[in-house]
DNA sequence: ATCTGAAATTTGATATATCAATTTAAAACG
DNA sequence: CGTTTTAAATTGATATATCAAATTTCAGAT
């Protein structure tokens, strides 16, 4: 605790790698649609674009093929490959593994995490009053987030994250609205209840259809944007 | 349909690219255990032990971790991370991924599908007396092919694709089990029912559980080896 | 004009070189 | 001796060069 935490943390983008930087905005370019489905990626053309040699780029691009956002066609060159289809089954797929995750977190929940959820929920009912969208968007990552820790499976929760598609923007279109914000606290209280109840079936399936149905609305939107 | 058919193709190896290659190769060493966990992996050393340079290496590693087998700490080193717990949380994402594909398959599933999977199950039966292993890991596979491709989620397929972990012997010797091979063909003629009367939650819980079951076994016998 | 095919060009795949952060080794200091 | 400094070696990250497959261009034949 000397002098140093005096100063502040740079600038995000000088802590990440060239690669992930341009990881993350190719998947941003892909995910917004500036990129469109069945576009070629030219690795000379988009290096020199982005100010970088190839082989960063070329690191990018693996991971996004492995997350099935291009397709590369060997000695021909990759292409981008989403579309409304495959974001509805990117939110079935956060659905079918946020579900799981539940599950497990019902076997193994502790006393003190079904606290912290409780909490959370008091905490969200208050902010229903409030209005105040961010604060609200933060709870429910911290509540989901209280589910992650308390299924203690990292892999699971991982792999989940990688299904992520919703803009900050679109979350706080979504939770503008006040049957939206309801909705969700309801859900979320019921959720916690079946993992405080230890009840794995329950709250698998109520995890399940959460996602999923504020997961289509949230489609709604983007597709309208 | 000129010559060019007379032709058989070549050896996969050098279908793949390097990079393809390498991929599994560093793959199978990690799940066989032979790369074991918490192993520092030297990009230098490991492409000059492979004779090839460390460009597709590079990009191989990108996509393992991508995967969740490897963990990169920046400008530090790359790190295995697998181990048994983590084998069975991605049993359990297989399990939750094909379980909301076969859900989705009994929303769409077109009465040609249903047949086939019928035929199937039959042979499956008819397998279970000769017991030719071989045969029936194909139709197993052959099964759920079809309940994957009624489903009509080639994300969801790709992404559960990427949970295997079980070798080829390992399949052998779990259906090696006659108890095995039994309770395997009751349970995929229980899915294919729950597909069939166009029954999504049934679907999805059957093939779950069966999915947890089975695999618990498989788990056990690499545990084992 | 259209088709064929060879030459030129483009470009993904791979190899090598350079840079900079980290680790290790060694030296200096107490 | 043990601790801290500093220099050397290692190595991941990035850049550049080379290779070979694929595409394009265009001359020449029909």
């Amino acid at each position: 605790m000397g002098i140093d935490n005096a100063l502040l943390p740079v600038a995000p983008v000088f802590l990440k790698s060239l690669r992930d930087h341009v990881y993350g905005l190719v998947r941003d370019a892909i995910l917004s649609g500036r990129l469109k489905s069945g576009e070629k990626l030219n690795e000379r053309h988009l290096a020199g674009q982005l100010g970088i040699s190839t082989t960063p780029l070329k690191e990018a691009l693996r991971v996004l093929e492995a997350e099935g956002l291009v397709r590369s066609e060997p000695r021909r060159g990759i292409y981008v490959t989403f579309n409304a289809g495959q974001a509805e089954e990117m939110m079935l797929a956060r659905a079918a593994l946020e579900s799981m995750i539940a599950r497990q977190a019902a076997k193994r929940v502790k006393d003190e995490d079904v606290a912290l959820m409780r909490e959370l929920i008091v905490e969200m009912r208050a902010g229903l009053m409030t209005v105040d969208v961010l604060q609200l968007i933060a709870l429910n990552e911290r509540f989901h987030n209280v589910i992650h820790e308390a299924s203690g499976c990292g892999y699971l929760r991982r792999l989940q994250g990688g299904q992520s598609i919703y803009t900050h923007a679109a979350r706080l279109s979504v939770l503008s609205e006040e049957r939206e914000r309801f909705l969700a606290v309801e859900e979320h209280e019921a959720i916690a209840n079946a993992i405080a109840d230890r009840d794995p079936d329950l709250a698998e399936r109520l995890m399940r259809d959460h996602v999923i149905r504020s997961g289509e609305k949230h489609l709604i939107r983007v597709s309208e944007a």
